[in-house]
DNA sequence: GTAGCCTAAATTGGCGCCAATTTTGGATAC
DNA sequence: GTATCCAAAATTGGCGCCAATTTAGGCTAC
């Protein structure tokens, strides 16, 4: 029983991207900010050799996930007030900006699509992990921005999404936000299946306000 | 004399990354798209070493410039019209957005700060380099947009301008658009000066549209 | 003459070692 | 008892080698 598990923790960690697991261990919570990366400490707790580790650690710098000090090392960015209001301001006016084709582009299927999806994040806030709310909360808006037309658009919102690091541990701990969040997702369906883009607005605007 | 000029290379290729010279080369049209960027000339071009040349082809691939194929190598992307229309789409978004607070924002200095910065674009089309009127070019931009007051979107502005790679040679190629441009700018500059954002927010998106 | 295969050259990419710098702990002097 | 300096341990980061894979060229067979 206990290998099982093992089985897939080690499949997990060889074939994903190491770069990808010390991501979303910054974005759990897990590595908090602050917290000095040691190139020795990730060799062994992800089972991978040096260079790797040194790869990861400079694509999550340039992604300014980590901060490098020459000599020093690599640490968690520290939550900054600023830069988080900033990439919410940002967040709003490509979300909101699109919303209008969205509501345009949304065929009865897409409705339901996104329906199943708001579900399933209700389903997750009930029981699942935080990797998986998250992960399901992600591919919820996902499908909502793919609704847009522009795919590089949904790139760069999803990679925006991820610079405010310090946001799950700060922005998710209360259930009480977690629960705002999955009703506002169905308001939002409602919005766009009456064809109603400026609700869909404001809709987005707390949605991401509220974090 | 010529050991002066030699010396002055000598030490920009010293002193900046190997990364912004390959991106700075990209987007001068001198590595044209579909290039394959082999990493031994790579080495010998920029005077740097195996692990320099990788980690540069690694951070590029990352931003999308370049594109890896394992066990193959990196070759510069090919032109997408998807993509650049898309990503023209998302300026436009994100440059008329903060047209108004720029319109708010902007005090008499920043005004004159504009023109000499649009004054130096002007003469960099008479009299300089591709490279130099692409940066006479940034310069403009950038302090435009530091008057949004949105930090983080002037950096992410920069980036995403650099993703249409192959822009340098296919649009602004014709001396008759980079003058348009260089209009452009004092028209926009008099619509701050008159405070009338709106009708910044129609010079933007026709400056971005044109190119 | 052409197509397919096999061999050799070239290129990529993983891995580990060693030098340079920094940090920490202890010893000594005040 | 505290501050400063020195030395040793640890950590970063540059560099080069070698294995694995791919590509190009030539030879052979049909």
């Amino acid at each position: 029983m206990a290998d099982v598990v093992m089985d897939q923790q080690q499949a997990a960690s060889d074939t994903r991207d190491v770069t990808d697991l010390v991501l979303q261990d910054i974005l759990a919570g897990v590595l908090l900010p602050g917290t000095w990366l040691k190139q020795i400490d990730l060799e062994r707790r992800y089972k991978c050799t040096r260079p790797e580790v040194r790869r990861a650690l400079d694509r999550l710098a340039q992604k300014r996930l980590v901060e490098h000090v020459p000599n020093r090392g690599y640490h968690v960015y520290e939550p900054d007030g600023r830069r988080a209001r900033e990439v919410s301001e940002i967040r709003i006016i490509l979300e909101t900006a699109i919303a209008g084709t969205i509501v345009q582009n949304a065929l009865p299927e897409d409705i339901d699509t996104l329906r199943t999806l708001a579900e399933h994040f209700d389903q997750m806030v009930l029981n699942g992990t935080m990797l998986e709310l998250y992960e399901a909360n992600l591919a919820f808006h996902r499908h909502l921005l793919v609704l847009g037309g522009n795919l590089e658009l949904v790139d760069l919102i999803t990679e925006i999404r991820q610079r405010t690091s310090s946001a799950p541990v700060s922005q998710w701990r209360t259930r009480a936000r977690i629960e705002q969040s999955g009703r506002q997702h169905h308001m939002m369906i409602d919005a766009i299946a009456a064809g109603e883009a400026e609700r869909l607005q404001e809709l987005v605007r707390q949605h991401i306000l509220q974090h």
